[in-house]
DNA sequence: GTGATTGCAAATCTTTTGCACTAAA
DNA sequence: TTTAGTGCAAAAGATTTGCAATCAC
């Protein structure tokens, strides 16, 4: 039993045809070696220098638009002036707790949207984003 | 017949409790006169100036953020690194043209969600944001 | 008058860029 | 080797801030 439950970072790269530097090897091992994350750069920063990893900040931020790209990893825009990468590409939404600037998965089958308009002519939908902002009760 | 078809923008003013100044006012006016628009402090900013109304960027940004506190107004955050300040104040969700950094508003009924999770313990819902991203046909 | 509002320029914050250096293949 | 990847520091954008000057009441 008890089998490897996550991809190794080594597979990752090498499946998304990244060459498997320090760097990349650590940050991928840091985004995708415990469950899902959302995360800004700069806390991924923090996190590898955390881990005594010396990775510069534009690394951080190439790898993580590598990954945007290649559809390893999901940005989620939800406060003007940061963004936040998700490592969940399954199909789900979120809330966001405006007090906390934190965001938390919402399973795709908690959310119906029984109904959407059509895409204008010319168009196709990328993606649907529901987020549902929460923040205390009491105010 | 043809009733004034919007307050006028001192009366907005006054109701929100905002002194008319005259940056206020103009502004006021470009965002309320004409139906609802989405525009960026950038933008606003360039429209007045370009109907020859004095104003600082740095009062653009103070007026968008009084507006949206009073509830005149809604921040709509689609991108990183760039607001769009929505005047529709009514329950609707958004179209967002990736391509043309665009909005467009989709009317409430024509998004149907018939499920919603409950907010966390200690959490109430601010609002339900719906953005369905489109983009070209051909890619 | 006097307290709110404004403008300006500087500061801040996140993200991007240019380019010489380093490392994977 | 050869070319992708990295780090650094500077640049770029959007937004915020501090404070003296100005305006509404």
């Amino acid at each position: 039993m008890t089998a490897r439950p996550f991809t190794p970072a080594l597979d990752i790269l090498k499946q998304a045809k990244l060459r498997p530097t320090r760097q990349r090897l650590a940050l991928t091992r840091i985004l995708f070696g415990r469950g899902h994350r959302h995360v800004s750069a700069e806390q991924l920063h923090g996190e590898a220098l955390a881990a005594n990893v010396r990775v510069s900040l534009a690394t951080v931020y190439n790898t993580l638009h590598q990954l945007n790209r290649l559809s390893l990893l999901r940005e989620v825009v939800v406060e003007p002036g940061r963004s936040y990468f998700d490592t969940n590409m399954a199909d789900h939404h979120h809330f966001y707790f405006e007090d906390h600037a934190r965001l938390e998965d919402i399973p795709a089958e908690r959310v119906i949207l029984s109904a959407l308009p059509e895409p204008p002519a010319g168009t196709r939908v990328r993606r649907v984003d529901v987020v549902v902002r929460v923040g205390s009760d009491k105010d």
